[in-house]
DNA sequence: TATATTACATAACACACGTTATATAAAATA
DNA sequence: TATTTTATATAACGTGTGTTATGTAATATA
């Protein structure tokens, strides 16, 4: 009993997205967003107790939109997965992906160190990885992660030395995934 | 001719950088830097035009103290000097770290890459790279700047599985450079 | 010594912000 | 139809901000 909703939870985070999508979270406001919708203030203190609570489901569609690329990067070579949805998100998200990864954000942080279980155990099915022990996976799975973390930053930077394609960008991944790979084989068999 | 100067530039950027460290770049304030130094806000437009003056004159002071790192962790072995300082940076400032090295900062952008080709001469040089050409030498790098890149954001992201000493991080540092040099000798071999 | 200069303190201005009080009109309900 | 509910608009409040106007006292210069 009232009138017709005319701005939603959903049209409002569509809103605060598309301005932290260009100017960052930190710029966001609520005016901003209420000038975005062609509406007052008033219709998000409806939907959200304070600024707070906006940013917090803010947060939570960003990290929809990034796992959406991941469902649609998957090819079912984990590896390959993350690498190219991390890059893709670098690469379509710069700004996002700056204030998620490279702020402190403890939403971030608990959803990528959730799946490394997860891609262990992928890797132990790897033929390209057989007869390595858990142990020496996780070093390698660490600097693969350093590395596609590092990437992704000069990507979202802009500070890579020539404008690579995305795919380019996939090879060096992949070129220093064999790097890490063939060395760790290497030693293997050199310490037997 | 007029009172004795009670509040420098120098210590103005001193207390600019104190808040800098803990808080953030984004959340100095006029006001805050008075505080800290007991003083009104007079003197501050006394030494600096506006905001943006006296934030280009904190950031110099902030490369400056990245500088300082590197000459500190000069040993003859540039590749293991920047990687050291950098590390460093990263755990010693790192909200400092994440302000420079993550917002799409200009400064630091020309400073890093105007090492490159410093590197690569110091890289021809070295025994252990010897026979790769100059095209081999700048894809070595290059993986090299990513991983200490991503390594660095970790650090100062807290994001590492474990916590790492200094030592243990650039353990993992001259590894995967073993991982990569390594690899590039190999396929190099292999092509002939 | 008188004057001019200037480093600083104080206080104000204009603005943007989060938030809230009040008003209004539309829909549901009685 | 009269009443209640509520989604929205408008406008205000308090706060923090950059910046500036004004006043004051200390120093150098004449």
């Amino acid at each position: 009993m009232g009138p017709k909703t005319k701005f939603t939870k959903e049209q409002i985070i569509d809103a605060a997205f598309e301005i932290a999508e260009t100017e960052g979270i930190d710029n966001i406001t609520m005016r901003k967003i209420a000038q975005k919708m062609g509406s007052s203030v008033a219709p998000i203190y409806v939907n959200f107790k304070d600024t707070n609570e906006l940013i917090g489901a803010l947060v939570e569609r960003i990290i929809g939109v990034s796992q959406q690329l991941l469902i649609e990067e998957s090819t079912g070579n984990p590896f390959h997965d993350m690498g190219s949805a991390s890059l893709r998100f670098a690469m379509e998200y710069s700004v996002l992906f700056r204030d998620l990864v490279m702020k402190n954000n403890n939403y971030m942080k608990g959803y990528d160190e959730k799946m490394i279980p997860a891609l262990i155990e992928e890797m132990k099915t790897d033929p390209e990885l057989e007869g390595f022990t858990v142990d020496e996976l996780k070093t390698i799975l660490l600097k693969m992660r350093i590395f596609q973390l590092g990437l992704s930053v000069m990507v979202a930077n802009g500070t890579l030395p020539k404008d690579y394609e995305k795919q380019a960008l996939m090879d060096i991944l992949s070129s220093t995934a064999n790097d890490v790979i063939l060395s760790a084989r290497l030693s293997k068999s050199k310490s037997k």
